[in-house]
DNA sequence: TATACTGAAA
DNA sequence: TATAGTTCAGTATA
């Protein structure tokens, strides 16, 4: 295609035109195997690596696919040498199985005897195979499993595991059908993960994880352990499970700070799991404490370093990983697809918006000029006092004040970072506050206020950031943020992206401060969105008040 | 004996 | 990059 959208160019990078009729079909079409970089205003930069192609692999794309993809968008020839490489690397995927052996247990099986000799030269596989059966097979120790996946995907070389699972302690669950199905594409991803086997399920936040959850679940019906990153969401997940599922709350234990159950369905926190005491982990035998049939990762994406070596030993058994963003500011998108599993479903935002199961929501960047004074003191500042300096420049009061009050009445949620300065908001809009040294009670004391009504806006800290479920927000003013975390300004849209009732569209601020890294940060994080196709439109602070609407980026 | 508060840890 | 959230254990309170 002549004037197609894309240009592929040797380093593998692919630039696509923002504005191009295709452009957005375009983007579809190189989601599943390309990640987006940079998405400035008019020339989006998406990068071609082995992962994402391994991924792609792994959901059942072939090189073939992937290649006329890109010669059917590109603008110009593509160069040859990347259309190999892509070949290459995706044909390098499952060309070495872990399989059941039925003599030397699990086995390593090479369809390729030089790629097995090249593997076992490395040091990295030394301490994890055993014998050499012959040209094509070596045993692995059952529990290197998950070790061996780790270095073989470092190696460039990512086994395809095929050696099945333990059954697990089979336990009898069934999804409530009192007049209520799940949606399409829950279906689809409980089936996607059970074809795969273990893996990971990528949905918008508010299109129902603990749905897809509950199905794997009832369709494995065994025991299972899940997994989840605070004691709110083990609360959330088992209220949902025995209003969704024939679970009731004598079958669910919570294995947490507070309590300590273990039962058929147990819900335990990463936090509990990872604590470690004089050197131990004292709770790690919860993992062996039942014969779990399978574990469920809920916001996958957030697995600290210790669960992935407790993981690594968890490869008997099914492992489905839910996230609502896949990428991590830490490079460990490695670990999750060696060790929980490739990515088994993942569907467009925009894809169940259109189906009306998330709320439209329309993104604004408001840029807030400094006054000479702060940008005096923001120049002369250490490099790592500059965030906050930026973040919490007072200015950002009077912009939320007239964001507040431009949608005043909606539920509006105001998020920010640093404690300070959310406590001179909250005084500032005469809001209540929630940190995490609200004590529970009267964070459910508030967002109950907050859900019917009685409040129209909360301001909250990082404390939000996860599974707070307040179906009604339909505002969200962001202030600051984590650096440039991209998976959390994606949370933080998730907070608002709940339908409502009348079908309205929610609405998404962040608050800059102009030509500081405030800026840059906000860049960053509003990659993943961009990705997922979330334009923002950028609005200048002075203009606001006067109702001007911006320029589309 | 149960519950609330505080500080430390990773 | 630093900050904030979470949990646990020790101490105080009723």
């Amino acid at each position: 295609m002549p004037d197609g959208p894309l240009i592929v160019q040797s380093d593998k990078t692919l630039l696509l035109e923002v504005d191009h009729e295709q452009a957005a079909a375009c983007r579809r079409a190189i989601a599943p195997f390309a990640e987006l970089e940079r998405a400035p205003e008019h020339v989006h930069t998406y990068r071609l690596t082995p992962l994402g192609l391994w991924n792609a692999r792994a959901a059942g794309h072939d090189a073939e696919q992937v290649v006329d993809t890109l010669l059917e968008y590109s603008r110009y020839p593509v160069p040859h040498a990347l259309l190999v490489d892509v070949a290459e690397t995706m044909s390098r995927y499952g060309r070495l199985q872990l399989v059941a052996h039925p003599v030397h247990g699990l086995v390593l099986h090479a369809l390729d005897p030089a790629v097995l000799a090249e593997v076992l030269r490395s040091k990295r596989t030394s301490g994890l195979l055993g014998e050499r059966i012959d040209a094509t097979d070596v045993v692995v120790h059952p529990s290197q499993r998950g070790h061996l996946k780790q270095v073989l995907v470092k190696l460039g070389w990512p086994a395809e595991d095929l050696a099945g699972y333990v059954d697990g302690e089979a336990h009898a669950i069934s999804l409530a059908q009192d007049g209520w199905t799940m949606r399409p594409y829950q279906e689809q991803a409980v089936d996607s993960f059970f074809h795969g086997g273990s893996g990971v399920v990528v949905l918008p936040c508010g299109a129902g994880k603990t749905i897809v959850g509950a199905g794997a679940m009832a369709r494995s019906s065994t025991t299972t352990l899940i997994l989840v990153t605070n004691t709110v969401s083990a609360r959330q997940w088992r209220d949902e499970l025995i209003r969704r599922t024939s679970l009731t709350e004598d079958e669910i234990g919570e294995y947490s700070g507070a309590r300590k159950e273990i039962r058929p369905v147990t819900i335990a926190t990463y936090q509990v799991l990872t604590l470690k005491r004089k050197g131990m982990y004292p709770h790690l035998e919860l993992l062996d404490a039942r014969d779990w049939g399978l574990v469920v990762y809920d916001e996958v994406h957030l697995l600290p370093a210790p669960v992935f070596r407790m993981t690594a030993d968890l490869q008997a058994r099914r492992r489905l990983g839910l996230t609502a963003t896949l990428v991590r500011e830490d490079g460990r998108e490695d670990e999750v697809f060696s060790l929980i599993g490739p990515k088994r479903f993942d569907a467009p935002w925009k894809d169940i918006e259109a189906q009306g199961y998330v709320a439209p929501a329309e993104c604004v960047e408001v840029r807030l000029t400094l006054p000479d004074t702060a940008r005096m003191t923001y120049a002369t500042a250490e490099p790592e006092e500059r965030y906050r300096l930026a973040a919490t420049a007072p200015g950002k009061n009077r912009v939320v004040e007239s964001l507040v009050a431009r949608h005043r009445g909606e539920p509006t949620l105001v998020i920010g970072q640093y404690l300070d300065q959310l406590h001179e908001l909250a005084e500032h809009l005469g809001a209540d506050l929630i940190t995490g040294e609200t004590p529970v009670r009267e964070r459910q004391r508030l967002f109950d206020a907050f859900r019917t009504g009685e409040i129209s806006t909360l301001v909250v800290s990082k404390v939000a950031n996860f599974s707070i479920d307040l179906p009604e927000a339909a505002v969200a003013i962001q202030v600051s943020g984590s650096f440039g975390s991209r998976q959390e300004e994606a949370q933080r849209l998730g907070r608002i992206m709940r339908p409502k009732a009348d079908g309205r569209t929610a609405h998404f601020y962040t608050v800059v401060a102009r030509d500081t890294v405030d800026q840059d940060f906000a860049a960053h994080r509003q990659r993943f969105l961009a990705e997922q196709g979330y334009a923002y439109t950028i609005v200048d602070a002075e203009d606001l008040e006067q109702g001007s609407t911006g320029q589309r980026v």
